[in-house]
DNA sequence: CTTCTGACA
DNA sequence: TGTCAGGA
């Protein structure tokens, strides 16, 4: 029959720990200290289970890319940090930007 | 699957 | 400091 699924049940683009490590290329603990560090933050499910979605699996992607360059966990939870507060002036600005333009 | 502790590079 | 490993 179908091929059953982790624990997540029919969601959209939701993987288990264990898929997410593979994604990764790393250890399921390691995904845990990630998270345990603040680097990403997914979802539970009434069991308790990791629901990592699509958006966080690619956040772990980046992590690793940090990593591979030799940036710390300290150092990755600061990028997050900066890329966060980016996003925020970058939305002000287009916010200004399009302000500026229709008048 | 989850969390914890221990040990190693 | 970060990752892997085993046990509960």
């Amino acid at each position: 029959m179908a091929a059953e699924k982790k624990q997540p049940r029919a969601d959209q683009g939701v993987y288990a720990i264990s898929v997410v490590s593979d994604l990764v290329g790393v250890g399921e603990q390691t995904l845990r200290l990630y998270e345990r560090r603040g680097l990403v933050e997914p979802e539970r499910t009434e069991g308790g289970t990791r629901r990592y979605s699509r958006d966080d699996v690619d956040r772990l992607r980046r992590i690793g890319e940090l990593v591979d360059d030799g940036v710390n966990l300290a150092g990755v939870g600061k990028v997050l940090a900066l890329e966060a507060d980016n996003a925020s002036l970058q939305q002000k600005l287009k916010a200004a930007q399009k302000r500026a333009a229709d008048r």
